[in-house]
RNA sequence: GGCGACGUAGCUCAGUUGGUAAGAGUGCUCGACUCAUAAUCGAGAGGUCGUGGGUUCGAGUCCCACCGUCGCUACCA
């Protein structure tokens, strides 16, 4: 085996503002968790973080709507969502939120390297101020005519009739959306991330990323092409956000979640190394993965934050510097159901909720795994997923587990035979499962989980047809020896399948590891003989399709 | 409006740098088997690769136009 590496699995912060639905879960979590389980497997030492975003637009809009305070919001659903992440099991190392002091301190730190770098700078420009509720305004909260096509509910960042992006400025008869009071454009002053300084820089470091997903590298590339990277400010007149490190500004201005959102990575990393789960006890252990050329960053996102992870996000590292770029970044497309992206605030697919009242954890794992939207948009819906798992995932290899342990549990004193075989068959069989590993392991380098998913299934079927070959049923009654060496050998393919399954289904993969061991790295390991396997229970139950709220 | 992606068997999708008669899973038909969650295994049928041009000895794979679907457009992240 090579030198285990340290990979860090850093996921999209979900925003603690709403219910998640499941092309969230599909686009980000579940294969940042499949990534990550299996190159724990392969003996890699893994940090997989994320967090809930408590900051940003969504959180200040719903609490205000809600006459509550952001905090409130972000309470209930970070909480939701952490119940979520238990059911499904996404095998987190530090599942945190943006609230946290340490994630304020390692902002504020970052903050003040770029300053001292020369990468922050101070500008005034002028802004819409709300006279009535004496707010500034962001530009989504100005509303007025479209100066293009005369839509009256046109926002101030964009026109939803015409599709023109707007400057707040040019709107015709503007008025605040808090109030409905006329605002006035006033001077305030903010603190600028000067992202045009390393135009060059990430030119050069996309240059050596040439095998990214094309949408990937286009997106990116095509960003910088056109306008290129411009500074942006990254404070707000705003009161719910980190505050600055330097007290300058004046009152009410915080750090903007565009800037600090990502910061997370680093801060929960931080954090964890902090934490008493972190093994080696080491609060600076972070720094094996930050600060070491030989680890591995890879960013599970969804492909609207390509932007952010792409160009942002290194510029910022390259702000500071000495920090680890991001290696890969293999956003994920839409789900699409009915054609349309999924939204939960718009009715539009399963939420995350719905979906875990509908599934068992590891069936749904299954369906969405087997349908990840890698290279486009792919389209679900609650049949396709009840097909997936009726078909698939129960028929060929719930169903494998069932006959053969069944047979076992008859025939073989309800233990492990110690009785491998040496026929052609067999040895074809296990090699089979052998080779798998191999080609499992490079689709996973490549981030191809879907394929993955796809060669595990094929040696499942592969273990099917061996027994269908075989007949360990009529041997039994001819040559029971013989039988039992097929009952061994088809065990021993099981004993590799399962380990080939597990990144993807965590929960029936440990009632396996009850019966046959828990595995210990990405192998196929030789069975123990005379162990006991126990009475077998199916491990998936088929989904009824007639009796759920499916629409056809 | 601009940019980008997609449009391949009934369905969901693969198809490396253009090149031996277009693939997978599922569904469907037929056969085998009956240990297993009416599960499994084998065989077969099924596609003018959105439309129309072009480049090439040769294009699903490159170029142009058009049609259709979707996404993004930097104060949503």
């Amino acid at each position: 085996m090579t030198e285990p590496v340290n990979v860090l699995v850093a996921v999209a912060w979900p925003y603690a503002s709403g219910a998640r639905h499941i092309g969230h879960l599909a686009g980000a979590y579940l294969p940042a968790d499949i990534f990550a389980r299996q190159q724990r497997l392969l003996g890699n030492r893994v940090l997989m973080v994320s967090g809930s975003d408590v900051h940003g637009t969504p959180i200040t809009v719903r609490a205000e709507a809600e006459g509550v305070d952001p905090q409130d919001i972000v309470d209930r659903y970070h909480g939701e969502i952490l119940r979520h992440w238990e059911q499904l099991g996404i095998s987190w190392d530090l599942y945190t939120t943006t609230g946290t002091e340490n994630h304020a301190k390692v902002t504020q730190e970052m903050f003040l390297a770029q300053f001292e770098n020369g990468h922050i700078d101070k500008r005034v420009s002028e802004q819409f101020f709300d006279p009535e509720v004496q707010r500034f305004l962001p530009d989504r909260y100005v509303e007025g005519e479209c100066p293009y096509c005369g839509y009256a509910e046109a926002r101030g960042d964009q026109c939803d009739n015409c599709g023109k992006t707007l400057d707040p400025i040019d709107l015709i008869n503007p008025r605040s959306k808090l109030s409905g009071a006329i605002p006035e454009p006033r001077e305030t002053e903010h603190f600028y991330f000067r992202y045009s300084d390393f135009n060059q820089q990430i030119r050069n470091y996309l240059d050596t990323k040439s095998h990214w997903r094309p949408h990937v590298l286009n997106f990116a590339k095509g960003w910088l092409e056109d306008e290129g990277l411009q500074d942006r400010a990254i404070t707000r007149d705003i009161e719910w956000g980190i505050d600055l490190p330097v007290d300058d500004l004046g009152p009410g201005k915080k750090i903007y979640v565009w800037y600090d959102a990502v910061i997370g990575y680093l801060s929960a990393s931080k954090e964890w190394a902090a934490s008493e789960t972190n093994p080696a006890g080491d609060p600076e252990s972070w720094r094996e993965w930050w600060e070491n050329p030989a680890a591995r960053h890879v960013y599970f996102i969804g492909k609207d934050n390509i932007p952010f992870h792409a160009l942002f996000w290194p510029a910022q590292l390259m702000g500071v510097g000495n920090l680890h770029l991001p290696d890969e970044i293999p956003a994920n497309q839409y789900v699409t159901f009915k054609g349309g992206k999924a939204s939960a605030s718009r009715g539009v697919g399963l939420t995350i909720a719905d979906a875990l009242d509908m599934f068992q954890p590891d069936a749904l794992r299954f369906a969405l795994a087997a349908a990840l939207p890698e290279q486009a948009d792919t389209e679900v819906s609650d049949e396709e997923i009840g097909r997936r798992i009726n078909e698939e995932l129960v028929a060929t290899w719930g169903n494998l587990v069932n006959r053969v342990l069944s047979m076992v549990n008859k025939n073989c004193d309800a233990q492990i035979p110690d009785t491998p075989g040496s026929d052609p068959e067999d040895s074809d069989l296990l090699a089979a499962v052998d080779a798998a590993f191999v080609e499992a392991a490079d689709q996973f380098h490549a981030s191809e989980l879907r394929a993955a998913l796809r060669t595990a299934m094929k040696t499942a079927q592969a273990t099917n047809g061996y027994l269908n070959a075989t007949e360990p049923w009529r041997l039994q009654k001819t040559d029971p020896n013989r039988a039992s060496e097929v009952l061994h050998t088809a065990l021993s393919a099981i004993n590799g399948v399962r380990v080939l399954f597990a990144p993807f289904l965590p929960w029936s993969s440990a009632t396996l590891d009850e019966i046959l061991g828990v595995p210990s790295g990405w192998k196929r390991e030789p069975l123990v003989p005379g162990r006991p396997i126990g009475k077998p229970t199916p491990l998936f139950t088929k989904v009824d399709l007639e009796t759920s709220d499916v629409e056809v």
